[in-house]
RNA sequence: GCCCGGGUGGCGGAAUUGGUAGACGCGCUGGACUCAAAAUCCAGUUUCAGCAAUGAAGUGCGGGUUCGAUUCCCGCCCCGGGUACCA
C-alpha cells in the first residue's frame, strides 16, 4: 500500500481535464466568485517555484468556494508579448511566435501537473491576434474618449464641445483642439531610451539607481521621440478615490496614492520687473508668501529667454546647457550640491511690494506644478540650501515655538531651516489690508488664497504627480497600432472591421538606433492607400506589455467572443474579480494602468464596474539559502556542505554563512517545481508552499520542509487509505470533536487565507488518528472532503478507494456542527500575581464565585499564599483565574 | 529623509476585542520493529540550575499602563520593501 503519488496523480489530473470538471458558465441561479492569478509571462526558463504558490492559493480558494455553492470562474493564460522571445528573435532568426509557443507549451503543461482546477477552455494569449484585435479594439475607444472635468467622467470624442474661439480659427485649430483632448495622443516626447533594449521606456521603467527595469542596464538617456501617450492625469482624481472602497492591502493602496501624488495649494501670478508678463507659480504654503525672497524657475521654463537679461544670457545659456546634458538622475542623486544660475532681473512679491530675483535651478522641475517656485529659504530645506550656496536672503516668518532656544534663535535669524509648524511672524502688510499673525496655519491659507483670488493674481489649485503614460515601443513584438499617418498629416484609426492589424512578416527584428521600430522594415504592410488615393503609413510603434495585462481579466470571461470583446451579459454576471492575487512588484504599475483602463470603460458603458479588482493579495516571495564566506563572497550551493548546523566549503573546508537570497543561477540554488513534483508529488509540492509560512511574507525554501510534508501526507494516505482503519458504526466522541475543529478551522483559515495554519489543524487530526487506531468510514470520508483544496489528487484516490464514484471535488463542504465542539470542563490556569502555578479543572458553567472559592481552596494554593494576603482573585470565565497576594 | 511591513526556540513559524508564549512542522535525542539498514511507529526537545519534584529567566532594546503585555502607549535599535529636490 505504497503512497504512490505518481500514478494517481496523473490519472486525477487527466480525470479533470477530460471531463471538464471545472469548466464553469455564468449561471445566474448561483453566486458567482471570481479568482484571478496575475498570468505569467511565459519565459523561457519554465516556470519557478515562485509561481506556484499564488496559484496554489487561489486554486485552495476556488476549490473550496465551489464546495461552498459558489460559482466559480478561475482562469489562466499567457501574458506572451515581450521582449526575451525578440532578443532570442534577432540572436537565431526564429520568430517571437514559436519560440511563445513553445514556452507557453511548457508552462501550461508545468502548470497541469499541479493539479490546479483551472478552466482551460477559457485559456487565453494576448499575442493571439483573436485577443490582440480587442486589446486595438480598446486603443482606439481611449483615443475616440475625451475627459469631462466637470463630470469627472470620461464621453465620446462626438460629444466635445468646440469652443467658438476655436472654431472661427478654421478645421485645423478644430482638429488640433480635439488631439489635445483625446485620451490617447501622438506628440513628441522627451522620453527615456534605452541604448541596450534600443526602445523607449516609460518613467516608471527607470529605477532610481537610473537602470532600465527590463534589462538591468544603464544605459538609458532622454530623448526627443514621436511617441504614443495616454491622459492617465485626467484619471487621478477618480483613480485616488476608487481606492477607498477596495479590499486592498494598505501598502499598495498607500503605493497607489504616493504615485498619483494629490496635493493641494494654490497658484500665484507675480508681476516681473520691467516686463509686460506674469510668472506663474504653484505653492501648497501660500500663507508663507510674505516670506519669498526670490524665485526659481526651471531650466526648460517657456519664459527663461524672455525673463534672462542681456548681462546674464551667457551664463544662463551655460547652465541650460549643462542641465540638459545630465539626466534626471544627475539632477537628484547630486543634489548634495544645489546648482543655478541669476536670471539678473526680479519680481514682485505680491505681499510685500519687494523686488525679488529669479534665478534658474534644476531642483526646480519642469514636469510639475508650473516649472516655478517661489522660494522661502526659511521654512522649506531645499530653499534654504540654495539660499544659503547663493547668499540669498533668508527672512523668518513662523516662530518655532516648539523648538529649544538655540534652534529657535537660529532659525528667527535667518540661520536654519523649520520646516514644521509655528506662530505667524512678520505675516501682515497694513497697506494691503492682510494681516496673518496670529491665525491658524488653516485660517493662514485659506485667508492668503482669498486675498489673492479677489485680486485675480492666485486661487486655489490642486496638483498630480502622476504623468502622462508612454505608450508606444519601439520594438517588433508587440500589438501593432490600429493607426494610419497620412501624407497630409491626418491620423485616423482603422475601422474595427478591419481589426486585428497583425504584425507584418519580416525576417528583421533589430530595431534601429534611431529609434525607428522593426515594422518600418516591412514595406508592404506599412504602405497603405485609401479610396480616394491618398497615401499613408502605419504606425510603426508597438504597444507597451502593459497594454494586454490591462483587460485580460475582461477576456477570461468570455474568450472566445470574435463579434465584440465580451458579451456584456456575462460580464454582467462575472464582474467584478472577487479575488486577485499576484506579487507587489505590480503594486503600482499594471494595477493603476489597469484600473485607469477599467474606468474609461465603465464610462463608456462598455463594462458595469467602475472598479475591476474587488480584493487583492500579494503573496511573498520564495527565496533560498545561500552561502557566503567571511569576507562576504558568494558560495555556490553545490560546494558547501553541512556538518552539525554549520556550512562549510568542499574544496577549502572555510566555515561559511548562511544567508538568504533571491533564487539565481549563478549561486546555483534554484528550485525547479519538476524535480519536486517527481521526487514528492504534486500534492507535496501544494502543501509545502502553503505550509511554509503566512501567504504574504517573504521565506526561504528548504526540502527538508518538502519531506515535511511528505510525511504528513504519507501519514494521511497510510491512515485513510487502509481499510482495515476504517469501521462500521458509532464515531468516537473525541473524535467527532475533533473532526468538528477540523471542518471549523480549515474552513474559517481558507476564507482568512491562512493555509499555513489550516494545514496544522489537518495534522493534528490525523495525529488524533493514528492515536485512535480507527475512524469511522463517515469520519474518513469527511476528512477526504476537508483535505480535498489542498491535497486534491490524494482526496480524489481516497474517495475511490471507499467506492466512491468521483469527483470528490465536486461536493459540499461538510457542515460543522457545533454540539461536538461544546465542552463541559474548562482547565482553568490558576496563576499567582500572574505567575501561572497550576491547571485547575472545572465545569464551564460554574459561577465565579464558586469558581474563586474552588481556586483558593485547591491544595496547591496553600504554598503560593502561605504568609500573604489575597488582594483580590480576578476571574475571567474560560480564560483564566489570577490570584493576586501582597 | 519620508511612507509601509517585520523582529518570538537550533530553523520555518503558532498565539493579539490584553488572559496558560512556543501550536504544527523541520532538525536533534532516545526507544520499538529489523540479523542490519531504509521505511514506519512511539516518546522527549525554549534557556539556565537541579537526579528529580521544582525554581528562575524569557517574544529586538529601554521605560510606562494593567491583577495580567508577544498583544496597548512613549522613546530607541536592527532588517526587508517602496519612494525620493513633486514646491
Amino acid at each position: 500500500m505504497e503512497y504512490n503519488f505518481s500514478e494517481f496523480e496523473k490519472k486525477w489530473q487527466k480525470y479533470w481535464l477530460d471531463n471538464k470538471v471545472f469548466a464553469s458558465e455564468a449561471d445566474t441561479s448561483k453566486p458567482k466568485f471570481y479568482c484571478l492569478d496575475m498570468f505569467p509571462y511565459p519565459s523561457g526558463a519554465g516556470l519557478h517555484v515562485g509561481h506556484p504558490e499564488g496559484y496554489t492559493a487561489t486554486d485552495i480558494v476556488c476549490r473550496y468556494k465551489r464546495a461552498k455553492g459558489f460559482n466559480v470562474l478561475h482562469p489562466m493564460g499567457w501574458d506572451a508579448f515581450g521582449l526575451p522571445a525578440e532578443q532570442y528573435a534577432i540572436q537565431t532568426g526564429t520568430h517571437p511566435a514559436i519560440t511563445t509557443q513553445k514556452n507557453c507549451d511548457t508552462f501550461r503543461r508545468q502548470i497541469q501537473s499541479l493539479g490546479l482546477s483551472y478552466d482551460w477552455d477559457r485559456e487565453i494569449n494576448t499575442t493571439d491576434p483573436a485577443y490582440f484585435k480587442w486589446t486595438q479594439w480598446i486603443f482606439i475607444r481611449l483615443y475616440n474618449t475625451w475627459f469631462d472635468a466637470e463630470l469627472q467622467k470620461g464621453r465620446p470624442i462626438s460629444e466635445l464641445p468646440i469652443p467658438a474661439n476655436i472654431k472661427q480659427q478654421g478645421s485645423e485649430a478644430v482638429t488640433r483642439y480635439i488631439e489635445s483632448k483625446r485620451l490617447a495622443y501622438y506628440d513628441n516626447a522627451q522620453v527615456w531610451w534605452c541604448n541596450h533594449c534600443k526602445t523607449v521606456c516609460a518613467n516608471e521603467e527607470v529605477l532610481n539607481d537610473g537602470s532600465h527595469e527590463k534589462c538591468g542596464t544603464k544605459e538609458v538617456e532622454r530623448r526627443f521621440l514621436k511617441q504614443w501617450m495616454l491622459r492617465i492625469p485626467l484619471y487621478a482624481e477618480r483613480l485616488l478615490q476608487g481606492l477607498d472602497g477596495l479590499d486592498w492591502p494598505a501598502g499598495v493602496k498607500d503605493m497607489q496614492r504616493n504615485w498619483i501624488g494629490k496635493s493641494t495649494g494654490a497658484e500665484v501670478d507675480f508681476e516681473i520687473d520691467g516686463l509686460n508678463k506674469k510668472l506663474k507659480v504653484y505653492t501648497t504654503r501660500p500663507d508663507t508668501l510674505f516670506g519669498a525672497t526670490y524665485m526659481v524657475i526651471a531650466p526648460e521654463h517657456e519664459l527663461v529667454n524672455v525673463i534672462t537679461t542681456e548681462a546674464q544670457k551667457v551664463d544662463v545659456e551655460n547652465y541650460i546647457k549643462a542641465a540638459a546634458l545630465k539626466s534626471d538622475l544627475d539632477r537628484t542623486e547630486l543634489s548634495k550640491e544645489k546648482t543655478g544660475v541669476f536670471t539678473g532681473r526680479y519680481a514682485i512679491n505680491p505681499l510685500t511690494g519687494k523686488q525679488i530675483p529669479i534665478w534658474i535651478a534644476d531642483y526646480v522641475l519642469t514636469g510639475y506644478g508650473t516649472g516655478a517656485i517661489m522660494a522661502v529659504p526659511a521654512h522649506d530645506t531645499r530653499d534654504f540650501e540654495f539660499a544659503k550656496t547663493f547668499n540669498l536672503p533668508v527672512v523668518c516668518i513662523l516662530d518655532p515655538k516648539e523648538a529649544d532656544d538655540t534652534l529657535r534663535e537660529k532659525v528667527l535669524a535667518g540661520d536654519a531651516c523649520w520646516t514644521e509648524d509655528g506662530a505667524y511672524i512678520n505675516s501682515a502688510n497694513p497697506v494691503l489690508g492682510l494681516n496673518i499673525n496670529g491665525m491658524s496655519k488653516q485660517d493662514g491659507i485659506s485667508t492668503v488664497i482669498g486675498w489673492l483670488g479677489d485680486r485675480g493674481i492666485g486661487k486655489a489649485t490642486v496638483n498630480f504627480k502622476i504623468r502622462d503614460w508612454l505608450f508606444s515601443r519601439q520594438r517588433y513584438w508587440g500589438e501593432p497600432f490600429p493607426i494610419i499617418h497620412w501624407e497630409d498629416g491626418e491620423i485616423s484609426v482603422v475601422e474595427d472591421e478591419n481589426l486585428p492589424v497583425e504584425l507584418p512578416k519580416t525576417d528583421k527584428y533589430q530595431p534601429g538606433d534611431s529609434g525607428e521600430s522593426p515594422l518600418a522594415n516591412a514595406t508592404e504592410w506599412l504602405q497603405v492607400v485609401d479610396k480616394i488615393g491618398r497615401k499613408g503609413r502605419r504606425e510603426t510603434n508597438t504597444m507597451p506589455q502593459w497594454a494586454g495585462s490591462c483587460w485580460y481579466y475582461l477576456r477570461y470571461i468570455d474568450p472566445k467572443n470574435d463579434k465584440e470583446p465580451f458579451s456584456k451579459v456575462k460580464e454582467n454576471y462575472w464582474m467584478p474579480v472577487d479575488l486577485y492575487v499576484g506579487g507587489a512588484e505590480h503594486a503600482v504599475l499594471h494595477l493603476l494602468y489597469s484600473r485607469f483602463w477599467h474606468k474609461v470603460l465603465f464610462d463608456l458603458g462598455i463594462v458595469s464596474t467602475d472598479e475591476p479588482y474587488q480584493k487583492l493579495y500579494n503573496q511573498g516571495m520564495i527565496l533560498a539559502f545561500a552561502y557566503e564566506t567571511a569576507a562576504g563572497s558568494k558560495v555556490t550551493s553545490d560546494l558547501v556542505e553541512e556538518k552539525d548546523g554549520k556550512y562549510f566549503h568542499t574544496q577549502t573546508g572555510e566555515e561559511l554563512k548562511q544567508i538568504v537570497a533571491k533564487m539565481s543561477k549563478s549561486l546555483k540554488n534554484v528550485v525547479n517545481p519538476d524535480d519536486v513534483v517527481s521526487s514528492y508529488g504534486a500534492d507535496s509540492l501544494r502543501l509545502y508552499e502553503m505550509f511554509m509560512g503566512p501567504l504574504d511574507a517573504t521565506k526561504p525554501w528548504t526540502e527538508t520542509g518538502v519531506k515535511g510534508v511528505y510525511n504528513f501526507l504519507k501519514r494521511v494516505y497510510y491512515f485513510f487509505a487502509d481499510t482495515n482503519n476504517i469501521v462500521d458504526g458509532e464515531e468516537d466522541k473525541e473524535t467527532l470533536k475533533a473532526l468538528h475543529q477540523t471542518i471549523k478551522k480549515v474552513g474559517d483559515d481558507v476564507e482568512d487565507m491562512k493555509f499555513n495554519t489550516a494545514i496544522s489543524q489537518m495534522m493534528i487530526f490525523t495525529n488524533h488518528c493514528y492515536k485512535m487506531k480507527k475512524v469511522t468510514r463517515e469520519t474518513a470520508e469527511t476528512f477526504a472532503k476537508v483535505i480535498a483544496p489542498f491535497a486534491p489528487h490524494l482526496a480524489e484516490e481516497l474517495w475511490a478507494i471507499y467506492g466512491n464514484e468521483p469527483s470528490v471535488s465536486l461536493l459540499p463542504w461538510p457542515s460543522v456542527n457545533e454540539k461536538f465542539l461544546v465542552e463541559d470542563v474548562f482547565a482553568y490556569p490558576v496563576s499567582f500575581n500572574g505567575k501561572t502555578r497550576f491547571n485547575l479543572e472545572l465545569p464551564v458553567d460554574m459561577p465565579v464565585a464558586e469558581v474563586e472559592k474552588a481556586a483558593l481552596a485547591h491544595e496547591s494554593s496553600a504554598r503560593w499564599m502561605e504568609g500573604k494576603q489575597v488582594v483580590k482573585v480576578v476571574i475571567v470565565p474560560k480564560k483564566i483565574v489570577n490570584i493576586v497576594l501582597k
